[in-house]
DNA sequence: GTCTATAGGGGGATAGAC
DNA sequence: GTCTATCCCCCTATAGAC
C-alpha cells in the first residue's frame, strides 16, 4: 500500500483521469484539482504531463497484470479459465482503460505504449497457455494454433468495447465474447 | 462530385482531420489551415465545431457504406465474400476512421455517434446476410447464428486495429482476422 | 515538498468590414 | 461568402516564496 503522500495522490488521480478522459483529454489542471494539489507539487515530482501519465500507466498495468495472474491461476480446467475470462463482467461504457488510449495520436510516445503492450501481452500469453494446456488435456482439438487463437480472442474483447460504446449497449460485449466462444466447437462441447 | 466551394473544402479537411487526429485532437484552426479558409468561412457555414464534425462524419459514413455495398455485391460465393472482407488490406497504423472516435468522451454526442453506428450496422448486416446465405447454400453449418457471428467478426476487426497500433505491428491485423476465420471450420474447408 | 503567481500559446467562437 | 480583428478561457508549464 502506497502511503498517501501528495505524489501518490497525484498519480492516483492521473490513473483515474486516464481511464475517464484519456491522455489528450486530461490536463495537468484536472490532475491538480482531483488530487487537491498545486502546479508546484506536480512539477516538483514529475517533469511533464507525459512523465506523470507514464508513471500512472505503469502502475495501472502492474495492477491489471496482477489481476490476470489471479484469474488464470485459479484452480479450474484450462478451457473453463478462458471461458471465464472472456465472460468476465466488464464495464463496457467505461471501456478498457488501456484500449481507449491506443487510438490517440499520443500513443506514438513509447513511454505510453510500452505499459499497454505489456498488458495485452500478458492477456494473450495467459489465454494461449490455457489453450495449449487444453490441447494437452484433449479438451481442445490440436488443429487450432493456441497463440493465434489467443490473439484473436484478445481482439474480440477490445472490439466488444468499441461496439458496446458505439451502440451504447452493454449487452453487445457479452454477445461478441459468447459469439467467439461459440466458434470454438471444442469449448462448446465442454459445457 | 461536390464542387470545390469553400464549404466543401472545409468538410473535406474535417474528414481528414477526424481520421488523423480524432474529434478532440482537431481544432477549428486546424480545419481552417488545411482548407485555406478563415474563421468567418467556417462559422458562416456551421454554427460550431460539433456541427462541422457531424457533417464530415455523415459524409464519411456514406462513402464507406457505399464501399461496403460494392464489396458485398461482388459476384462471389457468400463465404468467400466474408473471407475477402475480413482479409481486406487495412492501414492498421492509421486505424479505423470510425473506431478511433468511439473511445473519445465526445462520443456522448449523439450527432457523432449516429453516423458511426450506421456504419457498424451496415458492416454487421452485410456479414450476417452472407453467412445466412452460406447456410442456405450448405457451405456453413446451421448450428451457428449468423447475426451473433457477424457481430463477433466485426469486433475482431476493431480489436485488430487496437492490437496492431499497440504493438506497432501491422501483421497483427491479418493474424486476428485469419485466426477468426480459422475458428469457422466450415469456412476453412471451403478453401 | 508544497505553495502562490504568472506566462506564452492555442482552443472555440464572435463582430463587423468587404 | 469570405475576410480581418479580436475575445475569453484553458493548456502546459516555470519561478520563486514559504
Amino acid at each position: 500500500m502506497p502511503k498517501p503522500s501528495k505524489r501518490n495522490q497525484l498519480v492516483a488521480a492521473t490513473k483515474e483521469l486516464l481511464w475517464e478522459a484519456g491522455y489528450e483529454g486530461m490536463s495537468p489542471r484536472d490532475i491538480q484539482v482531483r488530487s487537491a494539489a498545486r502546479p508546484g507539487s506536480l512539477y516538483h515530482h514529475f517533469p511533464s504531463k507525459l512523465a506523470i501519465a507514464q508513471a500512472a500507466l505503469e502502475e495501472a498495468a502492474a495492477e491489471e497484470i496482477a489481476h490476470l495472474e489471479e484469474i488464470f491461476s485459479a484452480d479450474t480446467a484450462p478451457l473453463e479459465a478462458v471461458r471465464h475470462y472472456l465472460l468476465l463482467k466488464r464495464d463496457a461504457f467505461r471501456g478498457c482503460r488501456f484500449g481507449r488510449l491506443v487510438h490517440e495520436t499520443s500513443i506514438e510516445h513509447e513511454e505510453l505504449r510500452r505499459p499497454i503492450a505489456n498488458y495485452f501481452n500478458a492477456v494473450c500469453n495467459h489465454i494461449a497457455r490455457s489453450l495449449a494446456q487444453a490441447q494437452l488435456d484433449g479438451t481442445l482439438g490440436a488443429s487450432l494454433d493456441p497463440e493465434n487463437l489467443a490473439v484473436s480472442l484478445t481482439a474480440v474483447i477490445q472490439g466488444g468495447y468499441v461496439l458496446a460504446r458505439t451502440f451504447q449497449n452493454e449487452a453487445l460485449m457479452y454477445r461478441v465474447t459468447e459469439g467467439a466462444l461459440a466458434m470454438i466447437p471444442e469449448v462448446d462441447r465442454s459445457k
